[in-house]
DNA sequence: TGGTTCACG
DNA sequence: ACGTACGTGAACCAG
């Protein structure tokens, strides 16, 4: 039998550590239950144990320790994100069954020790989970240490056998603290003796076992076999002999503890359901919550918040009902929850209550189409969740496209965009403390309605969650300040992405074909030559086998490793070209194989039977506010590199038609200069300068037309780095200069934009003091990281502050500039429609005759689509595709 | 599934 | 003394 003793505050403060900071969706921090829960897995997967219970320290009035004045004064105390974590765990714990034990002035090393002997009396064998060596005294026989070490977020345990403790150390376990009574351990304020550290204290350990055996052989002692001792060594272990016991007796683990413990009562027990499922649920640990296989808590009957149940519903099928249907959408905003063939729609739904009326919708009912017009008419408010999803197929079903008030992916998205999901049934219990009817609650309560009335049940009771999310989020959007960017941005960017993703992008199949099979014919070849130069055949792809190859067999130097093993990236392969004639190939490998995987081979299979690729736009996955682009990502097509270009070529337009491609001249250069007001770089943007060449000119004192190409070259490196909260160190491995280099550079900025550092100072203290970063427009991104303790956490926390009011507010710019360009396209009459949006660029296909019309137009929105004390410059080109384009 | 790499702005 | 630029998505490997 076996049980797994874990040190909780031990494991609980690595998991705090090594975890980046994580937040529940109310901001709650979590990142030390969660680190917690993994390790506690893992050490579950790896040990099978029969019995399981946790051990933590009390805060308590008293020490035991006390009498060794200042023991512990050095450690410090608890931060505060992780003792507002301390509770919730421990409720963690009690929801799993697992026993914890606590005893007030009793530190959890006592408790450990204690639990250990106990089970070795019961004939137990025991596991203690810890980060702390201090335990392994403990080990023996029947004990087993297991240590834990969390580095970048990834858990390590090694498990301590008497046999591997006398490997490592040369003495018997018991013997650590005879160890730590001379080297002592600064950590916990044992002092050992004076001058003896840890090297003079394993050895004299080695040969003598224990302090007492080497105080009675003194002063013939000696330091290694064959080493007697200095006399100055002999000298501070008889002055310090009293501080050695002292230490010994401070480093001893105390195993009798007043604790009432069986190893039986601990026996491993399943998790509380309903319990664990609502702190889970509360914390916004969805991937736990399928790891332990839990199901939402069915609910009583007669405690349902299920809507529809009390719902008055009426199924919309004849003259009278659509009347009654009519009446009903026209009084009020009317949230609307579509699926394959049925529409719901829920009016006047409270979120405190069920009242309200319900429809039901079905399609090849002989008012359908009837009903969905009248609802579908632009003077119906109506309200849904991914609107634009919604718009798509209404415009499928040649349905108008608006009257939409209320998106609650939106609405959410605007106010935490960090929040991570955005699904209807998350937002729902989030923000209205109630789960939409799903399939546990049918078990419960539904099990005797028949299909067709459940599906309509489901669709209702999301239409209702519709309603009371606007009812909780819309005075949230207020308040923050988001209804502008609601109203006038979000919500009428739905029907041009929309109009977008149904229009898709004209691919040449052929060429993109042939380019594939080219590409495969060039990457057989490259491989062949790899594996000549190597003498060996293996997978290049594998960073792992080329690392092996390149770094073991080859013997090139190895400059930076990853957490598994050598890194291969393309910015180490580029330092070592010179080194071998391999690295040069695999690195033309790379981009041949991810030129055909990706671009060639991934973009053909998503060629749609119109010949058009239609991407799907993201409007609430990124944290800043841009959009993102899935299944396929067409914001990410390669064009920087020569080869690249040619993926370009295949995006075309049809037969009579153009490509117009507008895009921003440096946005975010132009929005920093907006908003930090520095009068230098304005000076520069409003005298039309090569903003990059007038950098290098004013950081180098220099006059514009003698800069050259490598000075503007790093000027517009330290210009991005600005952007991104730049770094020395990075700014050095970007443009290969000295760290010392590229502080001076950052310096010399920074002195010569004073604009700009005040502003960087600035908007950092404004995101701590408030908690969020925010763009020009109210955009806001909760920032938590700001108040971590941990320093990459903070500084990467800094960082955002710092970028994101510059990138979100080039995202909130174009946005406007989407809906401006969509409208005026739509006025104008022209033969033209947007394609896709790059971030700061737009995709226009047209007639050929209307191209400089339509280059006109697009440039006018871009522009004009916010006034900036900077001139907001916009270029387009026209192209058969889009590499002319460009 | 997470890590690595790499395409884009 | 820390470890290192902001924001994405997709393909691939390895466990």
């Amino acid at each position: 039998m076996k049980l797994v003793a874990v040190d909780g505050n031990s494991i609980v403060n690595r998991a705090f550590f090594g975890v980046r900071m994580l937040n529940a969706p109310d901001g709650t921090p979590t990142n030390a239950i969660f680190g917690f829960l993994n390790i506690l897995r893992r050490i579950e997967a790896e040990e099978a144990p029969d019995a399981v219970c946790v051990t933590f320290d009390l805060p308590a009035p008293t020490f035991r320790h006390l009498r060794y004045e200042g023991y512990k004064a050095t450690r410090h105390g608890m931060p505060d994100e992780l003792a507002a974590q301390m509770p919730i765990l421990k409720e963690t714990l009690d929801a799993m069954n697992i026993r914890r034990y606590e005893l007030s002035g009793w530190e959890a090393d006592d408790l450990l020790g204690t639990i250990s002997k106990k089970c070795t009396e019961a004939g137990w064998e025991c596991v203690v989970c810890t980060g702390d060596k201090d335990s392994l005294q403990l080990v023996s026989d029947a004990v087993t240490v297991r240590l834990v070490t969390t580095r970048m977020g990834q858990t390590t345990t090694r498990a301590v056998t008497p046999e591997v403790f006398r490997e490592e150390y040369g003495f018997d376990p018991i013997h650590m603290i005879d160890l730590k009574a001379l080297m002592g351990d600064a950590s916990d304020n044992i002092p050992g003796v004076r001058g003896v550290g840890e090297k003079t204290a394993l050895g004299l350990i080695q040969l003598y076992g224990s302090v007492e055996r080497l105080y009675e052989q003194m002063p013939g002692i000696c330091q290694a076999p064959d080493k007697p001792a200095s006399p100055s060594l002999i000298r501070k272990l008889t002055e310090g002999r009293e501080q050695a016991m002292m230490s010994k007796d401070l480093a001893t683990i105390r195993c009798e503890a007043p604790l009432a413990f069986t190893p039986e009562e601990n026996r491993v027990r399943a998790v509380d359901n309903d319990a664990l499922y609502r702190i889970f649920d509360r914390l916004g640990f969805a991937r736990l919550m399928e790891q332990y296989k839990l199901t939402p808590p069915v609910r009583e009957a007669d405690e349902a918040p299920v809507f529809e149940a009390e719902c008055v519903t009426v199924e919309v099928t004849d003259a009278e009902t659509l009347a009654e249907f009519q009446k009903a959408i026209a009084a009020a905003p009317v949230a609307v929850r579509f699926s394959e063939d049925m529409a719901t729609c829920c009016v006047n739904v409270e979120s405190d209550g069920p009242e309200g009326l319900g429809f039901i919708l079905r399609e090849g009912t002989p008012v359908w189409r009837q009903a969905l017009e009248a609802l579908c008419a632009d003077s119906i408010q109506k309200e849904g969740h991914e609107v634009k999803d919604t718009l798509r197929k209404l415009m499928d079903m040649g349905l108008g496209t608006g009257g939409w008030v209320f998106d609650a992916a939106l609405a959410a998205y605007l106010i935490d965009p960090t929040a991570g999901s955005f699904e209807l049934g998350t937002l729902c219990r989030r923000w209205c403390g109630f789960t939409p009817m799903d399939g546990a609650a049918e078990d419960g309560q539904f099990s005797l309605l028949d299909d067709g009335v459940k599906a309509a049940a489901r669709l209702l009771s999301e239409a209702a969650a519709v309603s009371a999310l606007r009812e909780t989020l819309e005075p949230k959007l207020e308040a923050y300040g988001l209804t502008f960017l609601f109203r006038e941005v979000e919500l009428p960017l739905c029907p041009v992405l929309a109009r977008m993703e149904r229009a898709g992008f004209l691919v040449d199949r052929q060429a993109l074909t042939a380019f594939g099979k080219l590409l495969g014919a060039q990457i057989d070849t490259v491989s062949a030559e790899i594996y000549a130069l190597t003498g060996k055949e293996f997978n290049i792809n594998s960073p792992k086998q080329l690392g092996e190859v390149l770094f073991d067999d080859l013997g090139l130097p190895a400059p930076k490793k990853t957490a598994r093993g050598y890194s291969t990236s393309a910015d180490v392969l580029e330092k070592l070209r010179s080194r071998h004639p391999v690295v040069g190939l695999v690195l033309e490998y790379r981009e041949l194989a991810k030129l055909k995987s990706t671009y060639a081979d991934g973009l053909a299979k998503v060629i749609g039977p119109d010949g058009r690729i239609h991407t799907s736009f993201q409007m609430t996955a990124t944290a800043t506010g841009r959009l993102s682009s899935t299944e396929p990502n067409l914001q990410n097509i390669p064009v920087r590199r020569e080869l690249g270009g040619e993926i370009r070529k295949m995006f075309v337009a049809p037969e009579g038609r153009v490509l117009v491609d507008a895009d921003y001249s440096q946005i975010e250069l132009r929005i920093l200069a907006h908003i930090s007001g520095d009068e230098q770089m304005r000076k520069a943007y409003l005298a039309g300068e090569d903003i990059h060449r007038a950098t290098a000119a004013q950081v180098l004192g220099i006059d514009p037309e003698e800069v050259t190409h490598e000075q503007r070259s790093r000027a517009k490196a330290v210009n991005f780095g600005i952007v991104y909260g730049i770094s020395a160190f990075s700014l050095a491995d970007d443009i290969h200069v000295s760290v010392a280099e590229a502080r001076e550079y950052i310096n010399t900025y920074m002195a010569t934009y004073k604009g700009v550092a005040a502003y960087m100072d600035r908007v950092v203290k404004e995101a701590k003091e408030t908690g969020v970063a925010a763009t020009l427009y109210g955009r806001r991104r909760p920032m938590p990281e700001l108040k971590a303790q941990n320093f990459n956490v903070r500084s990467f926390g800094e960082r955002v502050a710092r970028n994101m009011p510059i990138q979100g507010t080039a995202a909130d710019i174009m946005k406007i500039a989407m809906v401006r360009a969509d409208r005026a396209l739509m006025d104008s009459g022209l033969d033209a429609r947007l394609l896709l949006q790059v971030h700061d660029e737009l995709i226009v296909e047209c007639a050929a005759g209307d191209a400089q019309a339509v280059r006109a137009l697009l440039v006018d929105a871009m522009e004009g689509a916010a006034a900036l004390t900077v001139p907001l410059t916009a270029e387009a080109h026209v192209g058969r595709n889009w590499y002319e384009a460009k």
